[in-house]
DNA sequence: GGTGGAAACGTGACTGAGTCACAGACGGCC
DNA sequence: GGCCGTCTGTGACTCAGTCACGTTTCCACC
């Protein structure tokens, strides 16, 4: 089901910058959470900021975003992550890219601007608070703010980047290359351990979970993995770094 | 071979509009030409488009822009194409997008105001004569002048939502649906021909010569199409586009 | 503690798509 | 005509995705 509107926090009409306590924010205590690149504004743009911002709050598995609808704001998390991915007619996805904590919307602000409609899928991956400034506030600072638009073009120029490269990557390369790379650049601590389930793997490189299966259970037999439900933990890092290299 | 400069028309030192006479670009002529956008623009700012624009004349086949270089300048194509495109190690190819006459390219737009490399291959597809801003006047009236802002926004939004339609389309739909899609968006005339070789289809497709022949001569088989040296006919569109559809 | 259902994983058989190697076939040009 | 480069055709093989089904693990609830 799709929220076609971000749901309001609390459900308050006023705009002030509050999360309830768990939230961990609470007043000013935001200039320091917000992202930096908002800390290093000019005041004058922070008090705009927080007079046009909308706190708002979204759990887990929710679709904040289908293709084709329109972008009503401009978002910025401040905890959680949401996923934009494309979806194939036969279920199957691909991750473009994240937004975590401090981050925002390439495509959402992309939309804003261009007028256009979302092009992809976004769903929140863990529960998200974060801000929404509306589609007209944000159209109107990025034409008339020099900070605004640099804070834009940075996005712009470091995300398409990255989707071009994930597009390269889908199209070019094998598989093991590519699971290889997913989680060497995912897992952490020591030892290096990526929690995820097979079928979320194998969404996040727009493969199916047979293939992701078979990959996983070869590298088992040899001993560069060891696995568990929802758990891969890399052995011996080096080989996979040889197959990630293609 | 990389063009790391794109080359200057005629050698002179002078930045005036003028084209060589075949070029038929001369003088004022040119703003007839100029994309709708420029002559919609306010007098002021086609006399800064004038004194900045430098001619810019490319022959076919030459290699523009390879990843990872820099941008030097923001193109506006005037006659003739601009092929932007993937390549994977194996040498397999995937168009993202042409420019033509009156476009201007996204990606270069975006690396001069996000000030990164570019991401992709650039090549001149067919004879090209153009004029390049430089990278700094560029960002100086896109971050000054809002008719420039327009430009660029619409030119993002557009662009990047064919460039994602093209990545899930080769992400999940099958050859024979993209083959079928781009011979019906490409083909003109009547009878309807397409003029590419198979090399070239595969090209744009990141499909393999050996894959896109077997389609072809299956459908010739059927009597879909018939096929010549570099050229495809539509024989039976209604046929193709059930396929394209999927 | 038992149990039923959902989620996650495992596997074989099959089809579609890319790779490799090589063989014509056509077109331009001396 | 004869030569060379480009374009096309084809078989045998491998890799990746699909389909169908079975098994294991976890967890909520009685």
């Amino acid at each position: 089901m799709v929220a076609a509107e971000w749901s309001r926090l609390g459900g308050g009409e006023t705009a002030e910058l509050a999360f309830s306590a768990d939230g961990g924010i609470l007043g000013r205590t935001i200039m320091t959470d917000l992202p930096k690149m908002l800390s290093d504004a000019p005041p004058r743009l922070r008090g705009a900021f927080e007079a046009a911002a909308r706190p708002v709050r979204l759990s887990q598995g929710q679709l904040v975003l289908a293709p084709g609808q329109a972008c009503e704001g401009m978002a910025f998390a401040m905890h959680g992550t949401l996923r934009v991915y494309l979806v194939g007619m036969d279920g199957r996805e691909i991750t473009l890219y994240r937004v975590r904590e401090g981050e925002s919307c390439v495509l959402s602000a992309a939309c804003i601007l261009g007028n256009r409609r979302f092009p992809a899928s976004a769903e929140i991956e863990s529960d998200l608070s974060g801000l929404l400034v509306p589609a007209p506030a944000f159209r109107e600072w990025v034409g008339q703010e020099p900070f605004w638009r640099e804070y834009v073009f940075g996005l712009l120029g470091e995300r398409l980047a990255s989707v071009l490269a994930q597009f390269e990557s889908t199209a070019f390369d094998p598989v093991e290359a590519r699971i290889a790379r997913w989680l060497l650049d995912t897992a952490h601590g020591d030892p290096l351990i990526a929690s995820i389930t097979q079928q979320a793997l194998a969404n996040e490189l727009g493969s199916a979970r047979e293939v992701v299966n078979r990959v996983l259970n070869r590298w088992r037999a040899t001993g560069w993995v060891s696995l568990d439900r929802g758990v891969i933990q890399l052995l011996d890092p080096v080989r996979l770094r040889n197959i990630a290299a293609r």
